[in-house]
DNA sequence: CCTTGTGAAGTGGTTCACAGCT
DNA sequence: AGCTGTGAACCACTTCACAAGG
């Protein structure tokens, strides 16, 4: 459920004094009708108090929980120019449980360079560091035509889910799961909306 | 319709002699079923041929019409980080109609400085610059605690449509229309899915 | 004969409204 | 009294299956 996470936001973004919510105002701060936050958050378990609202620590660590974050989830970015930069430097993602075990490029220029506290590597070692490190993750900050061949070296060596940021669209085994990142997408949704002055719910 | 930006990407990343193609083909590259495709292009007219398939060229206009892309959007690009530069750089915007028409970032060091063929501007001139040269999409691309008060100049100078790239929720007035693309969300999800040991449809 | 376009049936997700707890 | 948890009603989207048409 891809809403979890953005209630995780909301609550990680409240004020540290706040120790209970209700779900009106939680489900404000989201952007989502109270009774759809309600029913979301009842597949966790009955985790509110009747007459009260949600503990702010305990719903939070339920989320985190249902989500997987409670453990450490090792991944490797491949493709170092900015947006590979950016997605190394970016802090969010170690207080998620989320370790950047191995940054990737094909560019002999690049490697060799720190990016944070890690060498940047060459793509001839990608498979064996994954296997290694035991990254599950891989990260795609290729160009387009580079990412194809990444995403084959990532299955190969084990990587069950792939984040792509490369825009466009990649052929994987059924075994590897992959979600597109696309900022040529995200525009064209806006332009759809202004084109039509309509917008979705809100 | 969120897909109808797939198909297209899918069609444009067809070898250029391709003049047709099946609902069924296409599907595949989408990574959808061949009903679902069907009915969402049959929203935008009866443009296939029974017994042959979609015309690919005439197909990608029609798409491209719906999506409102077959004019030009002028847009602004807030925060000149990594992630800024990166989709400054980024040449896919351009070709589907999209102008980056400013750049900025409150930084004093950085401003004056060039990315690509524009000189990153101060902060101070951002309202004046977004009426004058008609923007009506913002892009978020700074650091989570300067994104609110960007919004808000954003919302006040008459952009309707804001790209959020900025670990935050952001609070608008009614009339702006915010999508968020979060990269611990997309983790996240990654790691609910590795967690769990389940995918959704495919 | 082949593939689209589309009503009809099915499925999943959302909203309503109120019972159940604190 | 107040707010959650949840069956029941509702709605939108998806799939099916076939008629329509090149």
């Amino acid at each position: 459920m891809p809403r979890l996470s953005l209630y995780l936001r909301c609550l990680e973004e409240l004020a540290p004094g706040v120790e209970r919510i209700s779900s009106e105002r939680l489900a404000e701060l989201a952007g989502v009708t109270p009774a759809k936050l309600r029913k979301d958050l009842s597949y966790l378990g009955s985790y509110g108090v009747r007459g009260v609202g949600y503990h702010t620590e305990h719903l939070r660590y339920q989320i985190r929980r249902e989500l997987g974050l409670t453990r450490d989830w090792p991944l490797v970015i491949v493709g170092m120019g900015n947006l590979g930069r950016a997605l190394a430097h970016y802090g969010g993602f170690r207080e998620q449980g989320f370790r950047v075990v191995g940054v990737f490029d094909d560019d002999l220029a690049k490697v060799g360079g720190r990016v944070e506290d890690l060498a940047v590597e060459s793509l001839d070692g990608l498979e064996a560091a994954v296997r290694e490190r035991g990254a599950r993750i891989g990260v795609i900050a290729t160009p387009p035509e580079a990412a194809q061949a990444v995403v084959e070296m990532l299955a190969a060596s084990g990587v069950a889910s792939i984040l792509n940021f490369a825009p466009t669209v990649l052929r994987v085994p059924p075994s590897v799961y992959v979600r597109r990142v696309d900022f040529s997408s995200e525009l064209q949704v806006l332009a759809y909306y202004l084109h039509r002055d309509t917008a979705p719910a809100g």
